[in-house]
DNA sequence: GATATTGTGTAACATTAGTTACAGATAGAG
DNA sequence: CTCTATCTGTAACTAATGTTACACAATATC
């Protein structure tokens, strides 16, 4: 584990130094596929960096509807957390482990500090918050610009990318609440997609072609 | 101008050694009303900063069709610019002068230097990039959780909050274009909400009451 | 194995949003 | 003032998405 958070660490070029400190104050967290990591309306006091493992990040209205953002990859870290707290607000979002996953959780209040004294610290959190950026990006032109059939296949095809399997073990309840719709809607689409030779459906699996 | 720029800068905490500098190496521009400042696919080399008026952000795909993604008003910054250039990458937006206005042009070679040396530099281009994560946030929100008839009426009390007038002069068309639909359904609305007694309808302008 | 729970397929219908077509109003150019 | 551009209103229709209802299949629980 302090393995492959080194590894990462000094791959996004994050010197021995800060990697070491990094290791002694922050702590190792696992998380269950389909366990909550951050509820909306809490303050995280940590910053987390994906070891392993997939996260979601979801945004939800008042009433229960949601709608995916984005997932965090190994390597990846949750930059509205940092924002969050550096402006100490809530999250208005939750974060979902999709598969089994290992975490780093970085204590919030030496952020200011490294970000101040390394400069490839601040390189790290500013091309977090523009990837996240561009993903924000990417997931409102989904929304925006393509109907539910097209929307649905990228989000297969997203999810494929992102668990590097062709497999995928989500009821289509799960869908639906990933691209706010309903299942009924969800149903109908895949079962198009299934007659147009792009996918095959099975109970809670859906394999990609 | 050059009054306004510092007292933006200095509001933002910037401290004046810098604020001189910024003063020095940046060149004013004015745009008039409806101008295009930054085109899709170009790469700035500047980070504009607005002393007065009002931009829109506009994404686009890549066929005509856009949807608005938030505001800049006096005082703010266009942190994908930013990132775009730190990250040599192109633009996929546009910026448009939605009101008369006059921006600060920074070069962009400047800005690694500055983020590195000014702790409060630091905290602007971070706290810019939080502020327009925030806002796109919102935008998926109304993209995602809202009829269109309820994201028409929102569209129209953003605007007024964001040039100070109950006043919109905008046809029905470029309404429909920051929306992304069609001009026919937008009047549909509007007459719709003139007849519920929100707003008042005439040749390009809509006054909310 | 009987029973309960969850997941999927599908039809019928409702609602929302998009499209086409056209008439008339308003403002600007000459 | 006349002609032209643009803008707005509205009807009629189409297409996309959401909803309700129900049958049946697969799995989990006892």
């Amino acid at each position: 584990m302090q393995e492959s958070l080194k590894s990462i660490l000094s791959e996004a070029g994050i010197e021995d130094e800060l990697i070491q400190e990094i290791q002694k104050v922050g702590i190792s967290k696992t998380a269950r596929s389909g366990e909550l990591i951050i509820t909306p309306g809490s303050t995280s006091m940590y910053m987390p960096i994906v070891l392993e493992g997939l996260l979601s990040v979801v945004r939800q209205d008042g009433d229960a509807n949601e709608i995916l953002l984005y997932y965090l990859e190994g390597g990846e870290t949750c930059a509205m957390s940092l924002a969050c707290c550096i402006e100490g607000k809530r999250n208005d979002f939750k974060v979902t482990a999709e598969d089994n996953s290992v975490l780093w959780m970085i204590p919030m209040n030496y952020m200011d500090e490294w970000i101040q004294n390394y400069r490839s610290f601040r390189k790290y959190v500013f091309s977090s918050y523009q990837t996240r950026f561009d993903e924000l990006l990417e997931t409102i032109d989904s929304i925006t610009f393509l109907n539910l059939y097209d929307r649905l296949y990228k989000y297969l095809l997203d999810k494929k990318q992102a668990t590097k399997s062709y497999e995928i073990n989500m009821s289509h309840e799960q869908i639906a609440q990933h691209l706010n719709t309903s299942r009924v809607v969800v149903s109908r689409l895949l079962k198009q997609l299934e007659n147009e030779g792009k996918i095959e459906l099975e109970r809670n699996r859906i394999s990609i072609l």
